[in-house]
DNA sequence: ACTGTAGGCCAACAAGCGTTGACATCAACT
DNA sequence: AGTTGATGTCAACGCTTGTTGGCCTACAGT
């Protein structure tokens, strides 16, 4: 409610936490990337991490902020969505760690898995109402398209399956941006 | 190199101990499936646990075989691939936890990640060259299906993302069935 | 120059973990 | 009946974890 706090001391200790904190949990998953661990690649005390950030999941909730970051879809020719969707993800997630490490804390951690969930429901959801799809296939539109892009980060990031780790991002979104489109804007199947 | 070992007297405690650690597994993932509480669930002591199986890998070894029961698919027509395909994974794993059990510890432990890579590659690569597929673009083909069956499989099951995991079979196997389909028998895309 | 406060480190805690070895118990075979 | 090996129980070990509180240091405001 007051003005902008002016910048503390901290905030490159702050910054250091946040950024080993996303690199261990990206590499290791939630349990398995220590606190101990985190503070000792950001140089400074475990103690430390509990005063700014409360506890570990606090610090997790602080460090899986994450925005997917979709672009503005209406200004996108309606069949090149999927290409743009596809390609978008891929150079989204080819640089950042958070994406990782929210996958590999969802599995685990029911936390991470809410957030996802919202994550997931509320900016791909919404970007799907968005582009005036019929109410009431926009949730399963969504859900579909959810579960191929996971899919794919699934299988290149975490397992890290060989054709789909070291296939050309360009050769990923020529097979899957078919997928992404019929999702988005095909016809409701006939289902049984 | 002997004949069959006749059944033990322990078999029963072994088996009751397998089940209880495929429950936890898929409930909790590796790291937060303790023996402890397998012990408990199976009733026994967890000192048996490290009797029978030597170690928490060697049991998660052992509560992680994974079959996945592909149907022959030489006998299906052509067009209806995607369509059997996706209908025996949904059914597959209704009922079976196991595949939650890998997919939660192959998030987070190289071990479990190395043998998911090994059932997926190994089975469904495998029937995919058994289809005639032309083997340069076999492995990307299967690939692309497991991404695919396994980003179903997360969001349905890991995640629990409303529209996927209160959809009915049905309708996932209508909607996800051409895009199997298309990875499977479609034409490579012309891709940058 | 002095003081208050925020930043940082150190040592320790209680709890939970996988794992181990010693001891009891029971079934089977001579 | 007595021996043997498998089956199960109990208590403890060494270690790691998240978390806490006390203490020192250095900077900002007066």
């Amino acid at each position: 409610m007051t003005a902008v706090s002016r910048p503390r001391r901290s905030d490159a200790t702050r910054a250091a936490i946040l950024r080993a904190a996303r690199e261990r949990f990206a590499a290791d998953g939630y349990d398995r990337a220590t606190i101990r661990a985190i503070a000792a690649d950001a140089r400074i005390d475990p103690s430390m991490v509990m005063r700014y950030y409360g506890s570990k999941e606090g610090l997790f909730a602080a460090a899986a902020e994450f925005d997917l970051r979709l672009p503005a879809l209406a200004a996108v020719p309606a069949e090149q969505l999927g290409e743009v969707l596809v390609r978008h993800f891929l150079d989204r997630w080819e640089g950042d760690e958070t994406l990782a490490a929210l996958i590999r804390t969802a599995s685990t951690n029911p936390g991470a898995a809410e957030r996802m969930r919202g994550i997931f429901a509320e900016q791909i959801g919404a970007a799907v109402v968005r582009l005036g799809t019929d109410p009431a296939t926009a949730a399963r539109r969504a859900g579909l398209i959810t579960s191929q892009i996971l899919g794919l980060a699934f299988t290149r990031y975490i397992v890290r399956l060989p054709p789909m780790a070291e296939a050309a991002p360009e050769e990923l979104v020529a097979w899957v941006a078919p997928t992404i489109q019929r999702y988005l804007t095909g016809p409701v199947p006939a289902s049984a």
